[in-house]
DNA sequence: CACATCATGTAACCAGTTACATGATTGG
DNA sequence: CCAATCATGTAACTGGTTACATGATGTG
């Protein structure tokens, strides 16, 4: 179980409703786990069954009413157990890695186009992110704010994400700069 | 189809075995893709049904005799079709990035122990990604390779794997290190 | 009244993981 | 003869993706 944890991690702080939730796992947005709405609906649905959350419902004015979702204390406990326990490391599952690797059948040009592309899309991801990792800052210095904040846990993660998409951006202008060369 | 091209494309300039594509794909030496060996054997019986491979016995003297895969005409073609399709970027999904957001429910201890050893795994990755890719140069400058080399594919792949590692071991040391200062 | 956004779901399918199995050959 | 490595598979299950569906509410 996978998303499972991620959902419960999400709802640490702040109760959520699917749609939040939704737009939270949402590719794009997502720095540390990605998941579409329909896949979220159905693990809530689980977790609720299994007793990790409940959900209240929320009458809205102006806007269709939402269930909110809120850790239970088994939720927590069970939140608490998965950070404890083993896990292996995952390697990049990426189909444009695929294609460098297949360079060599491909039309360089065109797989430098589609390393370009992939670029602006990383950067603009890592500049989202950072927008949001300066929101969570609030004007502190990263290191006062990890000293004082009552939980870093999104920092630590959203800086993941930067990192990587800027990386990625990198590597993708690299990539293609060198096809584009031959 | 996702392990498919990721064959394909290992099949590109060399023949192989199930047994050296489950060596390639194992955790801790693919750069570019992962897969276990039962998932592989399974990959290749359908790629030689579908006509995109031709299996050839190969017979061994000291140890157990091997088939052997070669990409057929329709196979390379299919990959070059691969290349140009269009695919969207994939996020990190990796449980200790979940655990580093659920920081607030484990203990900062144990979560930074998990860190450090993440880190040291990744860094081993890293040193052994980065050997791969020295032999891949055979003392040539990186810009030299780039531009004479018959497939850099493997080298750009490579290279993107490295750095990942690389960027995982830091982020883990200064995740663990912002969790311990606590 | 059409379109965007908010909001929530079901069902079929596909890809990947885990568990289970087997056998050859060499070296200590 | 036992362990390590080489070598190849089957079957059940889980997690994630794609396709399909529906309805509320506000804005132009």
């Amino acid at each position: 179980m996978a998303l499972r944890h991620a959902v419960l991690a999400a709802l640490l702080d702040r109760d959520l409703s699917g749609y939040q939730l939704t737009k939270l796992f949402d590719l794009g947005v997502s720095s540390f786990w990605h998941a579409a709405s329909q896949q979220l609906y159905v693990e809530l649905a689980k977790l609720e069954a299994d007793g990790l959350l409940t959900g209240h419902e929320v009458v809205q004015q102006g806007r269709p009413n939402k269930r909110v979702f809120a850790l239970t204390d088994t939720g927590l406990q069970e939140l608490t157990r998965f950070t404890l326990a083993p896990t292996k490391p995952t390697s990049i599952r990426d189909d444009l890695l695929v294609k460098a690797y297949a360079a060599h059948a491909a039309d360089r040009v065109k797989l430098a186009e589609q390393l370009e592309q992939r670029a602006t899309q990383s950067q603009a991801k890592a500049e989202y992110l950072e927008e949001q990792l300066a929101k969570l800052l609030g004007g502190k210095s990263e290191a006062e704010y990890l000293r004082t904040a009552e939980n870093i846990g999104p920092y630590l993660a959203g800086t993941r994400g930067k990192m990587y998409e800027r990386e990625q951006a990198t590597w993708c202008m690299w990539a293609a700069e060198a096809l584009r060369a031959r």
